[in-house]
DNA sequence: TCTCTAGATGAAAACCTTTTCAGAAGCTAT
DNA sequence: ATAGCTTCTGAAAAGGTTTTCATCTAGAGA
């Protein structure tokens, strides 16, 4: 590998005057540049990152958290997020994290000695430790897809309880009044979802019946069924059921079908997210659009923002989602 | 930051005998490592990579390449080799290629800048130019879900043109003739599973006509579906079509399900490689299991094994794919 | 007693950059 | 002629680690 020292040599001058060519720094004689620029080009040399980071005490890497065996809505979010920190010349370092303390604890061991620049969580840590260890670390970082008041930390989400009630009422509306609701454990989002759900409910006179109500381990479509097929035992005279995510509505939409139940007929079902197989289910899954995209841009504009600024800016963006009318929504006469 | 020289100091030895400490790597008196250590705990000292990688001339980092916007069946295989990669203790590094000359050439340059351990690669490159590069390097390397003969790396990947014809044969046992086939563009994967799906038509005496099969630009549902729709336009008498993956299997039902036609009543669907989502189909999507988990775990082992022997193991390994039964075919009588 | 060897440790070089500091050269203004 | 500036360049240090080489001690064997 031929190194800042081997281009030196063959043009003739110092390492410094090098360096200061490829990083545009300081005054350069205009012949010598180029001279020096025809032998980089020649030598097909490129900058060895490792040593630039040493010396800079900078990756130019961005870390992001993310939950082992991700979901499709975190997916996309993070390949919009991947693509803007990338804009912004950085590189980006997935950490993925089980659902457990000596996960969390290596994670926090991988911190301490990687040197990032940045941190983007799209994963909701229950050990406030490492949100306390990059407070003190003052390293700069944002939280996609919910929030942690204590640290103040910058977010990017939507107004969960809002969007949740934005479902329901849509459910309301077209005449349902006995729905029920499927959510996980964890997480910030799924107690606002719930809030979202009552609230709907009590908006427009409906009171609750925790009989409605299954909360299953996690936000996939297996977990989505067996609350779903839960409900079904119940045998409560649900005409529709909001389900927390749009994995957990098509993990419901399966255990109707396979209970002999059709949707929308029987039942109607929405979901929340909007992830792009939603669009291919059959029926179409009626949800709630989270602008999936526009949040991975924030995300890494926030952190990347920080860190060229030296100072966190803006705390807080909202994003609002959107109903998104498919076919699994009948309306009641 | 701590470093080593701090704790040498504290510990007053040399950060040579620290050094040794942490990596177990000659004599030290064992009063001496128990107090080191004792001592790197109390600090909570962490080695700093960027400078261990620069000396010791290795990153413990292996590339991935992936596509970007990879698909679901890409994304369990990611996971599974990430998590065997942290199991060898080494860092994944992700490159999320787009289909352009231009990102593979920006890849590159990554490439040359990055000193990766080894890598692996998901995604299949036109371009051999860069496979050119990682040989004359020695860099440790192997394929998933693909091969390239010519350049002699390990690959990983399944029978693809069995694991097709398994699918056709499972429709032919069943009284299908009259098979469609849908299939995307580039990759090798996609003319193997069409000879696949030839060559057990022509093992049943099947005449094969070129109006039964649709090619479309990409391997996702949004492609299956117009294949579908343009099978439907065609007006042939279709009674169960081939997908050449599971994506594109599920577009194809919801195009069927939009046209009015029930699978697997009026058209029978099987698709391929078993991705999570499958099973929560409306009906349950009948495809051919890839061995996802296994596979990755094995491209983990390969370049693992290659960087620390020195020198290439096994070439080839090849994992048989098996038929998954659900609700998507109808046995015609 | 002397020599050898194994065990234990430290000094210093190396890895590859960037940047500070100092100095040289050339020009302008006094 | 001198001082002062601007432009340009190189030497050297710094960043945190590992490893080679040298040295020292203690014990074993002759």
């Amino acid at each position: 590998m031929t190194s800042i020292k081997d281009i030196a040599r063959l043009a003739g001058v110092s390492p410094s005057t090098v360096s200061r060519v490829l990083n545009e720094r300081a005054y350069v004689r205009s012949e010598v540049r180029q001279h020096v620029l025809d032998i980089v080009k020649e030598k097909g040399y490129v900058q060895n990152h490792v040593a630039r980071s040493m010396v800079l005490q900078r990756s130019f890497t961005i870390g992001v958290v993310i939950p082992y065996l991700f979901n499709m809505f975190q997916r996309q979010l993070f390949a919009s997020m991947e693509f803007f920190l990338e804009q912004h010349g950085y590189k980006t370092q997935f950490f993925f994290l089980r659902w457990s303390d000596a996960s969390e604890q290596a994670f926090l061991r991988r911190l301490k000695s990687e040197t990032l620049d940045g941190i983007i969580f799209i994963h909701e840590l229950d050990n406030p430790s490492i949100y306390q260890y990059i407070q003190e670390r003052g390293l700069p970082v944002a939280l996609c897809t919910f929030e942690k008041q204590e640290f103040g930390f910058p977010a990017v989400h939507i107004e969960e309880e809002a969007s949740a009630s934005l479902a329901v009422e849509y459910l309301i509306q077209r005449g349902h009044r006995n729905i029920g609701f499927i959510t996980g454990e964890h997480f910030s989002f799924g107690r606002q979802r719930e809030d979202g759900y009552r609230r709907a409910l009590a908006a427009h006179g409906i009171s609750y019946s925790p009989e409605f109500t299954v909360r299953v381990p996690s936000y996939d479509p297996g977990a989505g069924r067996t609350g779903m097929l839960t409900l079904i035992k119940r045998k409560q005279p649900l005409t529709a059921v909001f389900a927390a995510t749009d994995e957990l509505a098509i993990g419901a939409m399966k255990a109707l079908s396979e209970s002999g139940l059709r949707v929308p007929e029987d039942v109607s079902v929405v979901g929340l997210d909007d992830i792009d197989i939603s669009a291919f289910t059959t029926p179409g899954l009626t949800t709630v659009r989270q602008p999936i995209f526009e949040m991975g841009k924030k995300s890494a504009d926030l952190v990347c923002e920080w860190i060229a600024r030296g100072r966190m800016q803006e705390k807080t963006e909202l994003f609002t989602a959107t109903i998104v009318e498919r076919d699994s929504v009948r309306t009641l006469n």
